[in-house]
DNA sequence: AGCAATAACGTAACAGCGTCACGATATGGC
DNA sequence: GCCATATCGTGACGCTGTTACGTTATTGCT
C-alpha cells in the first residue's frame, strides 16, 4: 500500500560516489548535508535516515578511502627488489595523499569535529596494512630489515603519515627538490636503521 | 568623551589564558565563541574584536601550544650524551602531546575548518626547531648523525608527528608496551639510519 | 550642576549548520 | 473510486560564526 522505497542501498551507493569527489573539491568546510543532498539529488533527511548522522556519513567517505588507496597498491607491480617494494609503496601512499588532500586529511586526521575514527575504524586501514606488512615481510624474509612485522609496518606507517601530513601543510620545505630530498632521507634513514647489524640498533632492545 | 575601553590587550590576555584550558576541556566542538566569551566573562563582538575572526583566535590558541611546548624544552637539562638529548627532547614533544592532545590537534592537525595554519604560522614552530636543530647539530658534532641539520630535523619532527598522532588517534598498538615499543624502535632506527658509515645509507644520496 | 557629543558596549538579528517532527504524498488492495 | 499506510521532503529547532545597530557610560563645555 505505500509507495515504493527510494532511500536504498543504491541511492547510498550512489551518494557516496558524490561525496568523495565533492569534499575533494569543496573541502571539509563545503561538506555539508544540505549540499549533498542537493548534489545527489535527493534530501537531508534521506541522508539521515542512510547514514545516521552525519559522523556515519564522513566514516562512509573515511572507509571509501581506504578502499581507494588499496586499489591504488594493485597497480604496483612487484620487483626482484624487496626494499624497492617497500618504498614504492611508500611513494604510493605519498601521490594518494597529493592526490586526495582533503580524503587524506578525514584519513589520518581528524578535520570533523563529529566524527573521530577510534579502535573499530582502525580496521578499515586493515587491508592497507595488510599489504604493507606483506612488503615488509618480504624485506625481513630477504635480510633487508629485522624485526617484529607488525612493529615495523607500524613505524613507517607513522613516518609516512608524519611526512605526507607535513607536506600536505606545506610544512616540510619551500621548494619541491628539499621535500622530495626530506622524503627520501626519512625512508632510507628508517629503511636503514631497521636494518640487520647494525650497531646502535641493538639498543632498542636492551 | 567616550566611556573607557575594556576590550585591551590585557582583555585579549585573559581571554587566551581561558582558552587553552577550555579547549582541552570541551574538546573542537566545544570550542565556540559564545562559551569562552561567556566564560571569560566578556560578549562575542569583544572576542571579534581582539581576534578578527574565529581563524584568528584559533591561531593564537596555535602560537600559546607552541610557547607551551618550548617552555616545557627549558625543563630539559643537557647530559653529556647528545644521543640521549636527542631522544630526550623526542620524548619531551610525546608527553606534551599526550597531555595536552587537543591542542596538539591544533597545533599538528587541522581539526577547525576556520584555520589553516601555512607558511606563515610555520615561523611559530621555529623556535621549537630551533631547539631540535640544536640538538641535532650537537648529534652531528658528535659524530653520532650525519647530514644536513634542517634536513635532520625535519625528519625527526615529522616521525614524533606521525607517532604522536597515531598513539593519539589509538592506532599505535592497545598496550602501553606495544606502543612504548614501538616509540622506541622507530625512534632508535632512524637515528641509527642516520648515523655515519651505515652502508646502504650511501644511496640517498645517488 | 546639567547637558550634549561621542565612542565603546552588548543585545539581537542574519545566514547557515546538523537534525528531526510532522504534514503532504503516492501507491496497492478493496 | 476510495482507503489505509508507508515513505517522502518541507519546515522548524537550537546551535554556530558574524555583525548591524540601538543603548550606555563617560568627558568637556556651558
Amino acid at each position: 500500500m505505500p509507495r515504493l522505497k527510494e532511500r536504498t542501498p543504491e541511492l547510498r551507493d550512489r551518494v557516496l560516489r558524490v561525496a568523495v569527489p565533492m569534499l575533494e573539491a569543496g573541502g571539509v568546510s563545503g561538506f555539508t548535508a544540505r549540499r549533498l543532498a542537493a548534489q545527489a539529488k535527493t534530501s537531508t533527511p534521506a541522508l539521515y535516515e542512510l547514514f545516521g548522522d552525519k559522523g556515519g556519513l564522513v566514516r562512509e567517505v573515511f572507509f571509501e578511502g581506504f578502499r581507494m588507496l588499496r586499489r591504488r597498491f594493485d597497480t604496483l607491480d612487484d620487483t626482484p627488489d624487496p626494499r624497492a617494494d617497500l618504498v614504492q609503496v611508500i611513494g604510493a601512499i605519498r601521490s594518494f595523499v597529493r592526490d586526495n588532500p582533503v580524503l587524506a586529511e578525514v584519513m589520518f586526521s581528524r578535520p570533523f569535529a563529529d566524527f573521530d575514527p577510534g579502535t573499530d575504524e582502525t580496521a578499515a586501514g586493515g587491508s592497507v596494512r595488510e599489504f604493507i606488512v606483506g612488503r615488509v615481510r618480504r624485506c625481513i624474509d630477504a635480510g633487508v630489515i629485522e624485526g617484529n612485522e607488525t612493529d615495523i609496518a607500524h613505524v613507517l606507517l607513522a613516518l609516512t603519515q608524519g611526512l605526507a601530513g607535513q607536506e600536505n601543510a606545506g610544512w616540510l620545505g619551500t621548494s619541491e627538490s628539499s621535500v622530495d630530498r626530506r622524503w627520501a632521507l626519512a625512508v632510507n634513514a628508517a629503511l636503514d636503521g631497521l636494518g640487520p647489524a647494525t650497531p646502535r640498533a641493538r639498543r632498542a632492545q636492551s
